[in-house]
DNA sequence: CTTACCTA
DNA sequence: TAGGTAAGG
C-alpha cells in the first residue's frame, strides 16, 4: 500500500486506543491533570508507523449522527453504564481482571479527546477530513471517488456504505489480547476488495445492505427476530431482496421498521466534497512538543524519537509520490 | 496499542 | 534477532 491515501475513520481508531491503552487494572493513561491521554499515545505512534510504511493516512471524523442512530447511541450508553457499575463492584472486590473489563467497556469518547486528537493529528502534517454526518460514511465516500485508494475501519459497515476497498487491523502491531483470556492471537492487515467480494459471494451491494438490515445495523439494531447472518444470506439469494421475500420467508409483520429508508441511510448517505486537495504537510515540531510533553506530559526524548521518524517517514513518501508522479509521464 | 527493555 | 513483559501518562 506504498504511496497510497487511506480513509481511517478517526473514532473507530480512537475508540480503540480508548479501551486498549490502559494499565492491568483498567486505568487509562492520564497527564498529571488526571486527563486521559491514550488517545495521544495511540495517534501518535501508530500514526507514525502508518507514514513510515508509505502510506498517506487521511483521517475522518464523525460529525453530527442521523437521527436514525439515535436508539443505538442511547443502548451504547445504557451498556457503558451497566458496566461503571459492575466496574465498581469489582473495585470494591479487588478483581483486577474485571475491573480492566469493565472500564473498556465504559470508554467515552468526549468531545475533548476528539479535539485534541484532531490538534495533534494537525500539528503532525496528518490530512484531517469533518464529516457532515457519519464518518465512515465520508470514508467510504471519498474511497469510491478515488480522493483515497481504500478505507480502513474495523466495521464492515464500510461496504455496505460504498467503500470500494476497505482494509481491516491497519497496524504494525502483529497481535492482539483475546477478551478475558492471556491468550494473543497473530493479527495482520484484512484487505477487501469489494467487486472481488461481490463475486464470490455473488450479491450486490444493495442486497448485502439488506442482509445488513436482516441481521440488524446501527439505524436497526435489534434486526429482525430470528433471523443471523446465515438465514439473511439465504433469504436474500433465494428472493433477492427483502421486499421480495415479505409474505415468504419473511413475516411482514416481523419487520417493524422502515427497511427502505434504512437502505437508503446506505445507498446515499450525507456526505461532502473534500474542500481542497488532501496532503500531508510539514509537522509542527513544537506544536508537537507543546501539545504531548507541555500539556500532557509525554516524554521529551519518546517525542523526539517519534518527530524524528516521522519526518524522514514523510520524506521517504513524498519522494515517492513525485516519482510516480513522474512515472506518468514516462 | 506501542515502545523499550530483557533474555535466550 | 525473536519472543516475552513491563511501562507509557
Amino acid at each position: 500500500m506504498k504511496g497510497k491515501k487511506i480513509a481511517i475513520d478517526a473514532y473507530n481508531a480512537i475508540y480503540q486506543f480508548l479501551a486498549a491503552i490502559r494499565q492491568t487494572d483498567g486505568t487509562p493513561l492520564m497527564d498529571s491533570k488526571g486527563r486521559p491521554t491514550s488517545h495521544l499515545s495511540g495517534i501518535f505512534y501508530r500514526t507514525i508507523n502508518i507514514v513510515e510504511s508509505g502510506i498517506i493516512p487521511v483521517y475522518v471524523f464523525d460529525g453530527k449522527p442521523p437521527e436514525e442512530k439515535s436508539a443505538e447511541l442511547r443502548r451504547r450508553i445504557e451498556i457503558k453504564e451497566k458496566a461503571m457499575e459492575k466496574y465498581e463492584q469489582a473495585r470494591k472486590e479487588g478483581e483486577i481482571r474485571s475491573m480492566k473489563k469493565y472500564a473498556q467497556m465504559s470508554s467515552r469518547l468526549t468531545n475533548a479527546v476528539a479535539e485534541e486528537s484532531k490538534e495533534l493529528l494537525q500539528a503532525m502534517g496528518i490530512p484531517v477530513l469533518q464529516a457532515p454526518s457519519e464518518g465512515e460514511a465520508e470514508a467510504a465516500y471519498l474511497t469510491h471517488k478515488g480522493y483515497t485508494w481504500a478505507s480502513a475501519s474495523q466495521d464492515y459497515d464500510s461496504l455496505l456504505f460504498g467503500a470500494d476497498r476497505l482494509v481491516r487491523n491497519l497496524t504494525l502491531s502483529g497481535k492482539r489480547k483475546l477478551p478475558n483470556k492471556d491468550v494473543y492471537v497473530d493479527i495482520s492487515p484484512q484487505f477487501i476488495d469489494f467487486v472481488t467480494l461481490a463475486k464470490k459471494l455473488e450479491l450486490s451491494r444493495e442486497q448485502l445492505i439488506d442482509i445488513g438490515i436482516l441481521v440488524g445495523t446501527d439505524y436497526n439494531p435489534e434486526g429482525v427476530k430470528g433471523i443471523g447472518a446465515k438465514t439473511a444470506l439465504k433469504i436474500i439469494k433465494k428472493y433477492g431482496s427483502i421486499e421480495n421475500a415479505i409474505g415468504k420467508d419473511l413475516d411482514e409483520k416481523d419487520i417493524d421498521f422502515d427497511y427502505k429508508h434504512i437502505r437508503k441511510l446506505f445507498l446515499d448517505p450525507k456526505v461532502s466534497e473534500p474542500n481542497s486537495t488532501i496532503e500531508m504537510e510539514n509537522p509542527n515540531e513544537d506544536r508537537i512538543r507543546e501539545i504531548l510533553v507541555n500539556e500532557h506530559d509525554f516524554n521529551e526524548d519518546r517525542v523526539a524519537n517519534g518527530i524524528a521518524r516521522l519526518h524522514k517517514g514523510m520524506k521517504i513518501s513524498k519522494n515517492m509520490e513525485r516519482q510516480t508522479g513522474l512515472d506518468k509521464w514516462f
